[in-house]
DNA sequence: GCCATCCTTGGCTATTTTGCCAAATAGCAA
DNA sequence: TTGCTATTTGGCAAAATAGCCAAGGATGGC
């Protein structure tokens, strides 16, 4: 694998572990619904404030998310919708797994 | 959160972790192809063949490729296509990063 | 049997990621 | 100003990940 092509796959992977964690995959499940501020999203994961911050960074640094101020409340919103439809495929992965198990267990 | 939906979250997330790494999307990149054996893909990524094994090993555990002896050699499959799907996804996020970076700096 | 090839696993270190606390910053109100 | 709330950032220790080498199967040819 060359450099360019390396790079390639680099930056399409850093994407990709933008979303590859529970809680950074809640948080784009729930902007779904609109907009959420940093304390609703705090309150909704369970997590110290500063943690759930710094998911919303990751988001935000891979281009997932925006942010928009409101006085002293900050809001985050969707800002590629596209990345919902990877959820049912995930779907469909875990599901084929579980049948597979099943099969092979039963 | 409670328990579980963490779970939920935490079980798409181990899909999603399977993906996030450039030579493992390389390799389901290279698969939409047809199937290849260990010793084709090191080739190819030009890493150890522990390292591509291992990487394998990852994506076959969270049920997105599915492995096949033929003597000697494993070939390796794509198991779950929509995957692919995703790329465009990843590409229109990077784009738009890309056009928003060119109009903040210029 | 022996040997060569293909692949996987164990083990190790280096790097990255995570999540908390503490501290700093920003906005609003009194 | 002071105080209060909302959010971000720095720092640190624990955990997870990556990639190499070496060793361990498995398969086929002789």
């Amino acid at each position: 694998m060359d450099r360019r092509t390396h790079l390639k796959y680099e930056a399409r992977a850093q994407i990709m572990k933008a979303l590859a964690h529970p809680t950074r995959l809640f948080i784009v499940d729930q902007l779904k619904a609109g907009d959420r501020c940093v304390c609703e999203l705090t309150e909704m994961i369970g997590a110290d404030v500063s943690t759930v911050s710094k998911h919303l960074s990751v988001l935000k640094q891979a281009g997932i998310v925006e942010d928009e101020k409101q006085g002293t409340q900050v809001f985050y919103s969707l800002r590629v919708p596209c990345v919902l439809n990877w959820y049912s495929c995930v779907e469909g992965v875990l599901k084929d797994r579980a049948s597979r198990h099943r099969q092979a267990v039963g």
